[in-house]
DNA sequence: TTAAGTGCAAAAGTTTTGCACCAAG
DNA sequence: CTTGGTGCAAAACTTTTGCACTTAA
C-alpha cells in the first residue's frame, strides 16, 4: 500500500512533475490533523478552509476555490495519499489513506449512516494477496459492512419502519462537520 | 445476510406492505440474468429495459421511467437484495446480492476502472462477526481493493503517465452495458 | 377500495470544465 | 521562463421529487 510521510508526499508529487502548492499543502494539514475516525466530503473540507481563512487574515486573497478542493482530494486519492469512503451519502468522503495500525473499515448503516470503525489485520493480509496475484499496485483496501443499526431493528425493520420515524442516531455522521 | 429466493423477495415486500409491480419482477428479472460479475447503473438498468420494450411490442403503454429505475434500485439495495457498488466511475452500479459460493468482492484499478473479482470466505466470517459485535443486521459486505493495473504501471505510473495516454482495458468495464 | 407505485418533467445536488490569470520549480 | 495550478462561473451529470394518474392487493 502507498502509504506517505510528509517528506513522502513531496517526492511522489515531485516525481510526477506535480507541484505542492499552499493550497494543497493546507488541506493535506486538515486531513493530518483530522481526529481520528472522522471523514470529510468536498464540501466540508471547503467550509473549514474558508474558516481558516477568516480567521487569519479577513478576506485578503488567501481564498481558496471549491473547485481546487475537488481538484484535490481526487488526486491525493489517485496518489493513495487520500482514501476515498463511500457512506452512501450521495457523496464522496476522504480521510487519510494510513498505515496498520490506524487502517481501519466501516460498518454503516444503510438507514441512519450511523458508522463505526473496526481494524482487522487479516483484511489488509487478503487484499494484499489479491491485489499480488493480479499483480496489481494497491492503493487502499476498504471493507465496508451495510447493515441495520438495533435501534431501526428495534423498530421492526424491515416489516414496519414508520416512514417518518428518525433514527436517535441519524446526522451521527454529519457530526463530523463540527471539526474546524 | 439477507439472501432471498424468488419466493422470499415476495414475501419481505409483503411483509412490508410493498407491492411487486412488473416493473419491479422486470427489473428483479434482469438481474436474475444478469451474467456473473456484470454490473449496471441506472442508466444502463434504464436502457436495457427500453430495449426490451421496444421488441416485444412496440411503444404501447409497456414503458418504464427512469425515475422508477432509480426508485426500485434504492428500494432493493435497501432491503439488501441488491449490492450497490461504488467502482468510482461517478455513479453506483448494482448487481444481486448473492450467497456464499457466488459472493465475491472487487479489486478495482482506479485508472481505467478494470475490475477483477475474487472470492474470500474469510471476510465473509470476519464480517459477520463485526456486525454481530455491534448488533447491527448484516444486509451486505463487500471488500474494495484500490489499485494500478500492470498496464499503468508498465506505463511508469505515478511518475510518467502521459496524460493523454489510453490504458488499454479503458472501458472494459463498461462493456457491460453491451447486455441486453 | 385505497394506499402504494408510476411516468413525466422539473428541481436539486454534486462534480467537472473552460478560460484567463498566477506562480512553483 | 514554462507549465502546472487556481478561482470563478458555467456546464454537465446523476439522482430526487412534486404531482396527477394507475393499479396491486
Amino acid at each position: 500500500m502507498a502509504f506517505y510521510t510528509e517528506a513522502g508526499i513531496k517526492a511522489v508529487l515531485r516525481d510526477r512533475g506535480l507541484r505542492l502548492t499552499p493550497q494543497r499543502e493546507r488541506i493535506l494539514r486538515i486531513f493530518q490533523t483530522l481526529p481520528q475516525g472522522q471523514h470529510l466530503n468536498a464540501e466540508e473540507l471547503y467550509q473549514i478552509l474558508r474558516r481558516q481563512e477568516d480567521l487569519e487574515g479577513g478576506p485578503a486573497g488567501r481564498q481558496i476555490g471549491l473547485a481546487t478542493v475537488y481538484r484535490t482530494v481526487k488526486l491525493m486519492a489517485l496518489l493513495g495519499i487520500l482514501r476515498e469512503l463511500e457512506l452512501a451519502e450521495g457523496h464522496k468522503h476522504y480521510e487519510l489513506n494510513q498505515p496498520s495500525p490506524q487502517h481501519h473499515h466501516h460498518l454503516v448503516c444503510v438507514n441512519c449512516h450511523k458508522t463505526i470503525e473496526f481494524t482487522n489485520e487479516a483484511v489488509l493480509q487478503i487484499c494484499r494477496k489479491q491485489a499480488e496475484a493480479a499483480q496489481f499496485d494497491m492503493l487502499d483496501c476498504q471493507m465496508t459492512i451495510h447493515a441495520i443499526c438495533p435501534e431501526a431493528v428495534a423498530q421492526g425493520w424491515p416489516s414496519v419502519l414508520p416512514e417518518d420515524w428518525k433514527c436517535p442516531r441519524s446526522g451521527w455522521s454529519r457530526d463530523a462537520a463540527e471539526f474546524s
